[in-house]
DNA sequence: TTATCATATAATGATTTGCTTATATGTTCA
DNA sequence: TGAACATATAAGCAAATCATTATATGATAA
């Protein structure tokens, strides 16, 4: 199989959506770990409807998908979206935010709900 | 020497830059070549101070650099930019624009001032 | 079933973006 | 020097973006 590479639209409408500080670093955590709604909107100290806007953007783009658990709505990369690797060549190069995470587990916020 | 990671916001105002078709497609082209603003003119198909502006862009951010070739005017990619690299994985991914310049070629519309 | 929690959506407004038109600047050449 | 060419800048405007507030929807638990 050979490869197809990306179209420069299709390249530009990704960087277009990833050209935000929140978004950016909300793929970048997903890289790591799936995530809901309330963990992000901890993480960046945003409104509800402002993380729900930008989560939006990215699942409608295809970038990640959602899966309802519980009373949680749980965001994960989606593997399977055509430019998957572009996409993982970015958050790659990318420093980790794993202090995000933990810092949210001292405050006593992560949700688990396995 | 240890690699100096890029910081989120830093990634962000790049991919932001980046996220624009005309501008990616520029960065493109400036990785195999330089070129000249009325090349880009005519490669994009648009107006003279739209090109510039976009120019403009990416020179305030660092991206690249000019140079005066007699009444030309030559943009490079800058290759001290801090975040070069960063720039180069992105374009990298991209696929080459050759076809664009070969295409002015045929028109007569390339300059080179060598 | 109703209160509560988690999330999404709609409406609105301020800001930013990217073009256009008009004009200024800088270079070359007759 | 002045005309022509190449480029930059300024001003103005329409469209896009991103937050806010208010409200709707969906799930859980008492």
């Amino acid at each position: 199989m050979i490869k197809q590479s990306i179209e420069m639209d299709q390249a530009a409408a990704i960087l277009k959506l990833l050209g935000d500080k929140t978004r950016l670093t909300m793929m970048r955590i997903l890289a790591d770990h799936d995530c809901c709604v309330c963990e992000f909107v901890a993480i960046f100290d945003a409104s509800q409807p402002a993380i729900s806007q930008h989560i939006r953007k990215l699942k409608d783009a295809g970038l990640v998908k959602e899966s309802r658990r519980g009373q949680w709505v749980f965001y994960s990369l989606n593997r399977q979206y055509e430019h998957f690797e572009f996409v993982q060549l970015l958050t790659d190069a990318l420093p980790s935010q794993e202090e995000k995470l933990t810092e949210l587990e001292k405050q006593g916020k992560r949700i688990s709900c396995e």
